[in-house]
DNA sequence: CATATCCGTTAACTTGGGTTAATGCCGAAG
DNA sequence: CTTCGGCATTAACCCAAGTTAACGGATATG
Protein backbone atom coordinates (compact mmCIF):
# COMPACT_ATOMS: atom_id res chain seq x y z
CA UNK A 1 0.00 0.00 0.00
CA UNK A 2 2.77 2.47 0.75
CA UNK A 3 5.49 3.11 -1.34
CA UNK A 4 8.85 1.20 -0.62
CA UNK A 5 11.50 3.56 -0.81
CA UNK A 6 9.33 5.69 1.75
CA UNK A 7 9.38 2.83 3.78
CA UNK A 8 13.13 2.95 4.37
CA UNK A 9 13.64 6.66 4.65
CA UNK A 10 10.80 6.41 7.45
CA UNK A 11 12.31 3.44 9.49
CA UNK A 12 14.91 5.48 10.73
CA UNK A 13 12.46 8.02 12.48
CA UNK A 14 10.90 6.02 14.50
CA UNK A 15 11.21 2.54 16.76
CA UNK A 16 9.85 -0.76 15.99
CA UNK A 17 8.08 -2.75 18.30
CA UNK A 18 5.97 -5.92 19.28
CA UNK A 19 2.42 -5.59 20.32
CA UNK A 20 0.51 -8.99 21.21
CA UNK A 21 -3.21 -9.38 20.39
CA UNK A 22 -5.57 -7.20 21.88
CA UNK A 23 -3.16 -4.10 22.59
CA UNK A 24 -4.34 -0.60 22.27
CA UNK A 25 -1.68 1.30 20.26
CA UNK A 26 -4.44 4.22 20.55
CA UNK A 27 -7.57 5.27 22.94
CA UNK A 28 -10.49 6.98 21.59
CA UNK A 29 -9.94 10.70 23.43
CA UNK A 30 -5.75 10.39 23.31
CA UNK A 31 -3.82 13.24 21.99
CA UNK A 32 -1.14 10.91 21.60
CA UNK A 33 0.16 11.64 17.68
CA UNK A 34 1.63 8.65 16.61
CA UNK A 35 2.05 7.63 13.19
CA UNK A 36 2.10 3.68 12.80
CA UNK A 37 3.62 1.61 10.10
CA UNK A 38 2.74 -2.00 10.54
CA UNK A 39 4.91 -4.39 9.64
CA UNK A 40 3.47 -7.59 10.44
CA UNK A 41 -0.19 -8.19 11.53
CA UNK A 42 -3.40 -6.54 11.80
CA UNK A 43 -5.01 -4.18 13.65
CA UNK A 44 -8.76 -2.66 14.09
CA UNK A 45 -9.25 1.42 14.61
CA UNK A 46 -12.89 1.69 16.10
CA UNK A 47 -15.20 4.16 17.17
CA UNK A 48 -16.93 2.93 20.81
CA UNK A 49 -19.95 4.60 21.61
CA UNK A 50 -20.80 5.10 25.62
CA UNK A 51 -23.44 2.28 25.45
CA UNK A 52 -20.40 -0.29 24.42
CA UNK A 53 -21.78 -0.42 20.75
CA UNK A 54 -18.19 -1.02 18.26
CA UNK A 55 -17.87 0.16 14.84
CA UNK A 56 -15.08 -0.40 13.08
CA UNK A 57 -13.72 2.36 10.30
CA UNK A 58 -11.11 0.39 9.06
CA UNK A 59 -8.34 -2.50 9.71
CA UNK A 60 -4.84 -2.07 9.32
CA UNK A 61 -2.19 -4.82 7.85
CA UNK A 62 1.44 -5.26 6.77
CA UNK A 63 2.70 -2.27 5.24
CA UNK A 64 -0.17 -0.19 5.76
CA UNK A 65 -0.18 2.91 8.15
CA UNK A 66 -1.99 5.07 9.86
CA UNK A 67 -2.58 7.65 11.88
CA UNK A 68 -5.61 10.06 13.18
CA UNK A 69 -5.75 12.60 11.00
CA UNK A 70 -8.10 14.69 13.86
CA UNK A 71 -4.86 14.43 16.17
CA UNK A 72 -1.75 15.40 14.14
CA UNK A 73 -3.58 18.14 11.92
CA UNK A 74 -6.30 19.73 13.97
CA UNK A 75 -5.07 18.72 17.75
CA UNK A 76 -8.54 17.15 18.00
CA UNK A 77 -8.42 14.09 20.50
CA UNK A 78 -8.61 10.65 18.59
CA UNK A 79 -11.91 9.83 17.70
CA UNK A 80 -11.02 5.77 17.69
CA UNK A 81 -9.47 3.12 19.02
CA UNK A 82 -6.73 1.34 17.63
CA UNK A 83 -6.10 -2.34 18.37
CA UNK A 84 -4.51 -5.26 17.48
CA UNK A 85 -6.33 -8.65 16.36
CA UNK A 86 -3.29 -10.42 15.61
CA UNK A 87 0.47 -10.44 17.18
CA UNK A 88 2.12 -7.54 15.30
CA UNK A 89 4.90 -5.80 14.66
CA UNK A 90 5.01 -2.09 14.19
CA UNK A 91 7.24 0.96 13.31
CA UNK A 92 5.88 3.93 15.41
CA UNK A 93 6.75 7.42 14.91
CA UNK A 94 6.09 10.77 17.10
CA UNK A 95 3.37 13.14 15.13
CA UNK A 96 6.15 15.98 15.61
CA UNK A 97 8.82 14.35 14.59
CA UNK A 98 7.10 13.77 11.21
CA UNK A 99 5.67 16.43 10.91
CA UNK A 100 8.81 18.62 11.11
CA UNK A 101 10.69 16.26 8.80
CA UNK A 102 7.60 16.95 6.33
CA UNK A 103 8.37 21.01 6.33
CA UNK A 104 11.79 20.77 5.92
CA UNK A 105 12.06 18.14 3.13
CA UNK A 106 10.52 18.79 -0.14
CA UNK A 107 10.48 15.10 -1.33
CA UNK A 108 8.81 13.97 2.23
CA UNK A 109 5.81 16.66 1.55
CA UNK A 110 5.73 14.92 -2.17
CA UNK A 111 5.53 11.36 0.11
CA UNK A 112 2.81 12.86 1.81
CA UNK A 113 0.70 14.15 -1.44
CA UNK A 114 0.47 10.77 -2.61
CA UNK A 115 0.00 9.22 0.46
CA UNK A 116 -3.21 11.31 0.98
CA UNK A 117 -4.83 10.72 -2.03
CA UNK A 118 -4.52 7.03 -1.49
CA UNK A 119 -6.20 7.52 1.23
CA UNK A 120 -8.84 10.11 0.32
CA UNK A 121 -9.53 7.46 -2.55
CA UNK A 122 -10.11 4.93 0.10
CA UNK A 123 -12.45 6.67 1.81
CA UNK A 124 -14.13 7.81 -0.96
CA UNK A 125 -14.82 3.71 -1.99
CA UNK A 126 -15.76 3.84 1.75
CA UNK A 127 -18.44 6.51 1.52
CA UNK A 128 -19.72 5.05 -1.56
CA UNK A 129 -20.59 1.39 -0.12
CA UNK A 130 -21.70 2.99 3.08
CA UNK A 131 -24.15 5.52 1.39
CA UNK A 132 -25.32 3.15 -1.86
CA UNK A 133 -25.41 -0.76 -1.10
CA UNK A 134 -27.05 -2.58 1.40
CA UNK A 135 -25.63 -4.74 4.46
CA UNK A 136 -25.74 -7.88 1.64
CA UNK A 137 -23.90 -6.09 -1.07
CA UNK A 138 -21.54 -4.44 1.25
CA UNK A 139 -20.28 -8.04 2.39
CA UNK A 140 -20.12 -9.51 -1.00
CA UNK A 141 -18.57 -6.77 -2.17
CA UNK A 142 -15.78 -7.92 0.58
CA UNK A 143 -16.07 -10.92 0.02
CA UNK A 144 -14.70 -10.88 -3.59
CA UNK A 145 -12.64 -7.89 -3.04
CA UNK A 146 -10.91 -9.28 0.29
CA UNK A 147 -11.42 -12.62 1.00
CA UNK A 148 -7.98 -12.57 2.98
CA UNK A 149 -9.11 -10.02 5.36
CA UNK A 150 -12.22 -11.80 6.49
CA UNK A 151 -10.16 -15.48 6.60
CA UNK A 152 -8.18 -13.44 9.24
CA UNK A 153 -11.11 -11.86 10.97
CA UNK A 154 -14.07 -12.71 13.91
CA UNK A 155 -17.47 -12.94 12.17
CA UNK A 156 -17.84 -10.09 14.66
CA UNK A 157 -15.33 -7.70 13.48
CA UNK A 158 -16.25 -8.36 10.32
CA UNK A 159 -19.91 -7.45 11.02
CA UNK A 160 -18.85 -3.83 13.31
CA UNK A 161 -16.67 -3.29 10.28
CA UNK A 162 -20.22 -3.58 7.74
CA UNK A 163 -22.15 -1.77 9.87
CA UNK A 164 -24.06 -4.52 11.30
CA UNK A 165 -24.34 -6.39 14.43
CA UNK A 166 -23.34 -10.04 13.99
CA UNK A 167 -26.50 -11.85 13.99
CA UNK A 168 -27.36 -9.71 10.83
CA UNK A 169 -24.30 -11.24 9.26
CA UNK A 170 -24.72 -14.20 10.65
CA UNK A 171 -28.12 -13.90 8.55
CA UNK A 172 -27.09 -12.70 5.42
CA UNK A 173 -24.58 -15.20 5.45
CA UNK A 174 -27.49 -18.08 5.83
CA UNK A 175 -29.49 -15.97 2.82
CA UNK A 176 -26.57 -16.58 0.86
CA UNK A 177 -26.11 -20.04 1.39
CA UNK A 178 -29.29 -20.99 1.13
CA UNK A 179 -29.70 -19.54 -2.32
CA UNK A 180 -26.45 -20.71 -3.78
CA UNK A 181 -27.83 -23.98 -2.69
CA UNK A 182 -30.83 -23.02 -4.54
CA UNK A 183 -28.81 -22.45 -7.47
CA UNK A 184 -26.60 -25.68 -7.51
CA UNK A 185 -29.49 -28.17 -7.43
CA UNK A 186 -31.41 -25.63 -10.13
CA UNK A 187 -28.17 -25.73 -12.58
CA UNK A 188 -26.90 -28.88 -11.22
CA UNK A 189 -23.19 -26.92 -11.02
CA UNK A 190 -21.26 -27.77 -8.02
CA UNK A 191 -18.78 -24.46 -7.32
CA UNK A 192 -17.17 -25.31 -4.09
CA UNK A 193 -19.06 -23.27 -1.74
CA UNK A 194 -16.73 -19.63 -0.71
CA UNK A 195 -16.85 -17.44 2.56
CA UNK B 1 -12.99 26.46 3.34
CA UNK B 2 -9.74 26.83 0.75
CA UNK B 3 -6.88 29.23 1.53
CA UNK B 4 -7.48 32.78 0.47
CA UNK B 5 -3.98 33.60 -0.87
CA UNK B 6 -4.12 29.74 -2.75
CA UNK B 7 -7.43 31.00 -4.27
CA UNK B 8 -6.01 34.13 -6.00
CA UNK B 9 -3.11 32.11 -7.16
CA UNK B 10 -4.94 29.37 -8.80
CA UNK B 11 -7.81 31.99 -10.21
CA UNK B 12 -5.26 32.71 -12.77
CA UNK B 13 -4.79 29.10 -14.34
CA UNK B 14 -8.34 28.74 -14.99
CA UNK B 15 -11.44 30.45 -16.97
CA UNK B 16 -14.64 31.61 -15.26
CA UNK B 17 -17.80 30.41 -15.66
CA UNK B 18 -21.48 30.70 -15.38
CA UNK B 19 -23.78 27.53 -15.01
CA UNK B 20 -27.80 28.17 -14.04
CA UNK B 21 -29.21 26.06 -11.71
CA UNK B 22 -29.25 22.03 -13.22
CA UNK B 23 -26.07 22.33 -15.04
CA UNK B 24 -24.03 19.21 -15.30
CA UNK B 25 -20.48 19.79 -14.52
CA UNK B 26 -19.35 16.59 -14.81
CA UNK B 27 -21.22 13.06 -15.53
CA UNK B 28 -20.41 10.07 -14.03
CA UNK B 29 -18.55 7.89 -16.67
CA UNK B 30 -16.49 10.81 -17.95
CA UNK B 31 -13.41 11.43 -18.00
CA UNK B 32 -13.12 15.11 -17.62
CA UNK B 33 -10.49 15.94 -15.15
CA UNK B 34 -11.07 19.48 -14.26
CA UNK B 35 -10.69 21.13 -11.02
CA UNK B 36 -13.76 23.06 -9.90
CA UNK B 37 -13.85 26.31 -7.64
CA UNK B 38 -16.52 27.97 -6.59
CA UNK B 39 -17.14 31.49 -6.47
CA UNK B 40 -21.06 31.36 -5.77
CA UNK B 41 -23.97 29.25 -5.96
CA UNK B 42 -24.20 25.14 -5.38
CA UNK B 43 -23.66 22.13 -6.25
CA UNK B 44 -24.41 18.51 -5.54
CA UNK B 45 -21.77 15.61 -6.65
CA UNK B 46 -24.28 12.37 -6.65
CA UNK B 47 -23.93 8.55 -7.70
CA UNK B 48 -26.80 7.25 -9.79
CA UNK B 49 -27.56 3.74 -9.70
CA UNK B 50 -28.66 2.12 -13.00
CA UNK B 51 -32.59 1.81 -11.76
CA UNK B 52 -32.11 5.39 -11.57
CA UNK B 53 -31.97 6.23 -7.70
CA UNK B 54 -29.67 9.18 -6.54
CA UNK B 55 -27.58 8.93 -3.72
CA UNK B 56 -25.48 12.61 -2.77
CA UNK B 57 -21.34 12.75 -1.70
CA UNK B 58 -21.44 15.84 -0.90
CA UNK B 59 -22.73 19.68 -1.56
CA UNK B 60 -20.19 22.61 -2.89
CA UNK B 61 -20.29 26.02 -2.14
CA UNK B 62 -18.65 29.64 -2.70
CA UNK B 63 -15.04 28.68 -1.66
CA UNK B 64 -15.26 25.39 -1.47
CA UNK B 65 -13.85 23.17 -4.19
CA UNK B 66 -14.08 19.67 -5.98
CA UNK B 67 -12.62 17.48 -8.42
CA UNK B 68 -12.65 13.55 -8.60
CA UNK B 69 -9.66 11.88 -6.96
CA UNK B 70 -10.40 8.93 -9.13
CA UNK B 71 -9.90 10.70 -12.72
CA UNK B 72 -7.22 12.92 -11.56
CA UNK B 73 -4.90 10.83 -8.95
CA UNK B 74 -6.06 7.43 -10.98
CA UNK B 75 -7.07 8.19 -14.55
CA UNK B 76 -10.53 6.34 -13.88
CA UNK B 77 -13.99 7.68 -15.22
CA UNK B 78 -15.65 9.84 -12.74
CA UNK B 79 -17.39 7.60 -10.25
CA UNK B 80 -20.33 10.68 -9.92
CA UNK B 81 -22.34 13.57 -11.45
CA UNK B 82 -21.67 17.05 -10.44
CA UNK B 83 -24.89 18.96 -11.01
CA UNK B 84 -25.30 22.76 -10.11
CA UNK B 85 -28.73 22.99 -7.80
CA UNK B 86 -28.47 27.19 -7.81
CA UNK B 87 -26.99 29.54 -10.55
CA UNK B 88 -23.48 29.41 -10.09
CA UNK B 89 -20.37 30.99 -11.03
CA UNK B 90 -17.30 28.69 -11.09
CA UNK B 91 -13.33 28.77 -12.06
CA UNK B 92 -13.01 25.74 -14.08
CA UNK B 93 -9.39 24.77 -14.03
CA UNK B 94 -7.93 21.48 -16.52
CA UNK B 95 -6.31 18.97 -14.46
CA UNK B 96 -3.33 18.54 -16.27
CA UNK B 97 -2.27 22.18 -15.74
CA UNK B 98 -3.15 22.12 -11.94
CA UNK B 99 -1.00 18.97 -11.62
CA UNK B 100 1.82 20.20 -13.70
CA UNK B 101 1.94 23.31 -11.38
CA UNK B 102 1.91 21.31 -8.72
CA UNK B 103 4.82 19.78 -9.78
CA UNK B 104 6.84 22.26 -10.75
CA UNK B 105 6.27 24.83 -7.41
CA UNK B 106 6.74 23.58 -4.04
CA UNK B 107 4.72 26.22 -2.37
CA UNK B 108 1.55 24.44 -4.42
CA UNK B 109 2.19 21.02 -3.22
CA UNK B 110 2.59 22.32 0.51
CA UNK B 111 -1.11 23.95 -0.11
CA UNK B 112 -2.33 21.12 -1.77
CA UNK B 113 -1.23 19.00 1.21
CA UNK B 114 -3.56 21.32 3.73
CA UNK B 115 -6.02 20.83 1.00
CA UNK B 116 -6.49 16.51 1.19
CA UNK B 117 -5.56 16.82 5.01
CA UNK B 118 -8.93 18.93 4.97
CA UNK B 119 -10.75 16.78 2.61
CA UNK B 120 -9.59 13.34 4.39
CA UNK B 121 -11.06 15.08 7.73
CA UNK B 122 -14.42 15.77 5.73
CA UNK B 123 -14.97 12.59 4.70
CA UNK B 124 -13.80 10.78 7.90
CA UNK B 125 -16.42 12.56 9.95
CA UNK B 126 -18.71 11.48 6.66
CA UNK B 127 -18.07 7.55 7.01
CA UNK B 128 -18.32 8.44 10.84
CA UNK B 129 -21.77 9.61 10.77
CA UNK B 130 -23.09 7.18 8.10
CA UNK B 131 -21.42 3.87 9.96
CA UNK B 132 -22.53 5.33 13.20
CA UNK B 133 -25.17 7.29 13.79
CA UNK B 134 -29.24 6.25 12.24
CA UNK B 135 -30.89 8.75 9.93
CA UNK B 136 -32.81 10.33 12.48
CA UNK B 137 -29.38 11.15 14.23
CA UNK B 138 -27.65 12.23 10.91
CA UNK B 139 -30.56 14.52 10.30
CA UNK B 140 -30.76 16.59 13.44
CA UNK B 141 -26.77 16.79 13.34
CA UNK B 142 -26.76 18.13 9.95
CA UNK B 143 -29.77 20.69 11.27
CA UNK B 144 -27.63 22.27 13.98
CA UNK B 145 -24.13 21.98 12.20
CA UNK B 146 -25.57 23.26 8.83
CA UNK B 147 -29.05 25.24 9.15
CA UNK B 148 -27.92 27.17 6.12
CA UNK B 149 -27.26 24.17 3.90
CA UNK B 150 -30.51 23.03 4.87
CA UNK B 151 -32.33 25.77 4.12
CA UNK B 152 -30.94 25.93 0.60
CA UNK B 153 -31.77 22.64 -0.78
CA UNK B 154 -34.85 20.72 -1.30
CA UNK B 155 -35.89 18.37 0.70
CA UNK B 156 -35.53 15.44 -1.71
CA UNK B 157 -31.62 16.51 -1.69
CA UNK B 158 -31.46 16.61 2.05
CA UNK B 159 -32.65 12.70 1.97
CA UNK B 160 -30.66 11.39 -0.48
CA UNK B 161 -27.53 13.33 1.26
CA UNK B 162 -28.24 11.34 4.15
CA UNK B 163 -28.68 8.14 2.52
CA UNK B 164 -33.00 8.00 3.10
CA UNK B 165 -35.63 8.02 0.85
CA UNK B 166 -37.71 11.61 0.85
CA UNK B 167 -40.70 9.97 2.55
CA UNK B 168 -38.57 8.47 5.48
CA UNK B 169 -37.38 12.13 5.76
CA UNK B 170 -40.59 13.35 6.21
CA UNK B 171 -41.59 10.78 8.43
CA UNK B 172 -38.52 11.71 10.51
CA UNK B 173 -39.44 15.63 10.44
CA UNK B 174 -42.72 14.25 11.67
CA UNK B 175 -41.73 12.58 14.08
CA UNK B 176 -39.36 15.18 15.49
CA UNK B 177 -42.31 17.75 15.47
CA UNK B 178 -44.63 15.74 17.82
CA UNK B 179 -41.74 15.22 20.15
CA UNK B 180 -41.14 18.83 20.19
CA UNK B 181 -44.85 19.42 20.49
CA UNK B 182 -45.01 16.84 23.03
CA UNK B 183 -41.87 18.61 24.95
CA UNK B 184 -43.79 22.22 25.06
CA UNK B 185 -46.70 20.67 26.42
CA UNK B 186 -44.77 19.08 29.12
CA UNK B 187 -42.68 21.67 30.25
CA UNK B 188 -44.53 24.75 28.50
CA UNK B 189 -41.81 26.12 26.91
CA UNK B 190 -42.35 28.55 23.71
CA UNK B 191 -39.06 27.84 21.86
CA UNK B 192 -40.28 28.79 18.01
CA UNK B 193 -39.61 25.61 16.04
CA UNK B 194 -36.95 25.35 14.16
CA UNK B 195 -36.25 23.12 10.79
C1' DC C 1 -11.49 -33.79 33.92
C1' DA C 2 -14.71 -29.78 34.82
C1' DT C 3 -15.54 -25.09 34.02
C1' DA C 4 -15.73 -20.67 31.94
C1' DT C 5 -15.56 -17.79 27.99
C1' DC C 6 -16.07 -16.53 23.42
C1' DC C 7 -18.08 -17.24 19.05
C1' DG C 8 -21.52 -18.35 15.58
C1' DT C 9 -26.27 -19.73 14.80
C1' DT C 10 -31.12 -19.63 15.25
C1' DA C 11 -35.74 -18.08 16.84
C1' DA C 12 -39.24 -14.56 18.20
C1' DC C 13 -40.43 -10.07 18.38
C1' DT C 14 -39.90 -5.02 17.43
C1' DT C 15 -38.74 -1.14 14.70
C1' DG C 16 -37.16 1.77 11.08
C1' DG C 17 -36.89 2.54 6.41
C1' DG C 18 -38.32 1.25 1.42
C1' DT C 19 -42.12 1.11 -1.90
C1' DT C 20 -46.19 2.54 -3.90
C1' DA C 21 -49.86 5.43 -4.32
C1' DA C 22 -52.98 9.19 -3.30
C1' DT C 23 -53.42 14.05 -2.08
C1' DG C 24 -52.59 18.91 -1.93
C1' DC C 25 -49.64 22.74 -2.90
C1' DC C 26 -47.22 25.65 -5.42
C1' DG C 27 -44.87 27.99 -9.46
C1' DA C 28 -43.80 27.93 -14.35
C1' DA C 29 -45.35 27.60 -19.00
C1' DG C 30 -48.84 27.68 -22.18
C1' DC D 1 -56.84 31.69 -16.78
C1' DT D 2 -55.64 26.51 -17.03
C1' DT D 3 -52.46 22.92 -17.03
C1' DC D 4 -48.57 20.51 -15.86
C1' DG D 5 -44.59 19.00 -13.26
C1' DG D 6 -42.06 18.97 -9.02
C1' DC D 7 -42.28 18.78 -4.08
C1' DA D 8 -43.89 17.54 0.66
C1' DT D 9 -47.02 14.78 3.25
C1' DT D 10 -49.52 10.78 4.65
C1' DA D 11 -51.19 5.94 4.61
C1' DA D 12 -50.68 0.94 3.90
C1' DC D 13 -47.83 -2.77 3.39
C1' DC D 14 -43.35 -5.24 3.25
C1' DC D 15 -38.80 -6.41 4.55
C1' DA D 16 -34.23 -5.98 6.59
C1' DA D 17 -31.90 -5.27 10.61
C1' DG D 18 -31.87 -4.60 15.82
C1' DT D 19 -32.72 -6.87 20.29
C1' DT D 20 -32.89 -10.48 23.37
C1' DA D 21 -32.33 -15.01 24.52
C1' DA D 22 -31.24 -19.80 24.06
C1' DC D 23 -28.11 -23.35 22.31
C1' DG D 24 -23.94 -25.77 20.82
C1' DG D 25 -19.09 -25.95 19.68
C1' DA D 26 -14.35 -24.60 20.43
C1' DT D 27 -10.71 -23.23 23.29
C1' DA D 28 -8.41 -22.11 27.31
C1' DT D 29 -7.77 -22.55 32.33
C1' DG D 30 -8.28 -24.34 36.71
Amino acid sequence: MIDNRLIERISVLGTERYAPKGTFLMRQGDHSDHFFLFRRGLAKAYYETIEGREFIKSFIRENECIASMQVIAAGNPSPFNLMTVEDSCILEIPGNTLTTVIEEEAHFSRALNSLLIQVAMKKEQREYELLCLSAEQRYSMLCTRDPELIRRLSQNDVARYLGITPVALSRIRNRARSKSLLNRERHNTNSPHKC
